[in-house]
DNA sequence: CTACTTTTTGACCGCTGAGTAATAAAGTTA
DNA sequence: TAACTTTATTACTCAGCGGTCAAAAAGTAG
């Protein structure tokens, strides 16, 4: 046993987190991290190893994180209709809870920002992309069993395409998309995918 | 009259728009633009002034190009439907037409990368997605007076959410989305809202 | 040919990036 | 207390960035 590490190892990573949600991971700088967190350079590198590993480290915090919040918020004896409109709205609300403007979504940002040859970042966003599928089709799956979803498309056609769908909002809403559009865009969909 | 210019400041401009569009703003050096171009840096400062400008530039070319490159494949004497369904395909070929994997979509890229603070390169992105959107509405509208398209929406609100879905598209192009399945959502979409 | 204008070229600058090595501090354990 | 182990801090390296400048080259116009 030696020194004892003097801080909180998540609350750091939350930390490290925001800052790369902000600036992406080129912009962001050591210089940002150490000021936000107080810490040296240093004391990083032997927490966390090198930028890449401390990065990836933040992505799979964010996934969980992000993953667990959005379904927290849903209640998960209402109807499953109910469940899909509440985590949709969910889902829109996390790409603007960082302070001054929206910020997307660390996920899709990290997909558009990094080239795909960074395999093991990739891996990771699979895995993240993955898990919501699975979450999201079973979801659809039991609205349609209730009679709620249009059953023309099968419910892991139609979990793609809101994932799509929700990607395509956290990065518009980085540009020309107002958060109230995204939601409207959310409910227009719903409307969309309604049962006759 | 002094020298003459060596380049064509188009094919050059071209080649930008390609480096940008593979490796971000943040991520092309002027290394890589030296070298794509065969140009020396001093050229280039002369020619298109400097980073930013230069990039604003590049931006405003791809815009248009994409657009026209888009609406030219797309044969406006066929029935809005058709025209609609040739479009979608379009763009998802876009987001792949440059060498060794997906490159998504320059604008989109640009989006995300960006933080909101560059408020003259948001506001070209806005100039090319108004321009987008109301071709892409007036293109739905005549789909729906042709009653080939559902009406429960109208022509702006649905021109938004496929404008949002392509954006997904060309950011989940560069992660764990393929080509095909991309096609597959645009399809499925257009199922969606077919009319009855 | 000569004067002039613009482009091209290559060397250069200051700065900031990621990453490291060495030292000082702060615990633990015996 | 003394030996030991891990963390915190400081100063540093070195490469690459965007950007500049002055001289050289290559045309044009008179």
């Amino acid at each position: 046993m030696g020194r004892p590490r003097i801080f909180d190892e998540e609350k750091v990573l939350n930390i490290v987190i925001e800052q790369f949600w902000l600036h992406g991971f080129d912009g962001t700088t050591f210089s940002h991290l150490t000021k936000a967190t107080g810490l040296h350079k240093g004391s990083l590198y032997q927490a966390f190893g090198d930028k890449k590993s401390l990065f990836i480290k933040a992505l799979k915090h964010y996934l969980d994180q992000a993953y667990h919040e959005v379904l927290a918020r849903v209640d998960r004896q209402a109807p499953p209709w109910t469940q899909l409109r509440t985590l949709l709205g969910s889902v829109i609300l996390q790409n603007n809870q960082m302070g001054e403007g929206p910020c997307g979504c660390l996920a899709v940002n990290t997909m558009v920002e990094l080239s795909p040859m960074e395999t093991e970042v990739m891996a990771v966003l699979e895995a993240g992309y993955s898990i919501r599928m699975q979450t999201l089709s079973a979801m659809i799956n039991e609205a349609q069993a209730c009679g709620d979803v249009d059953t023309r498309l099968d419910a892991v056609e139609l979990a793609q395409m809101i994932c799509t769908l929700l990607a395509g909002m956290s990065a518009s809403i980085k540009g020309p998309l107002s958060i109230e559009e995204a939601q409207q865009i959310a409910d227009n969909f719903l409307l969309l995918i309604k049962k006759a």
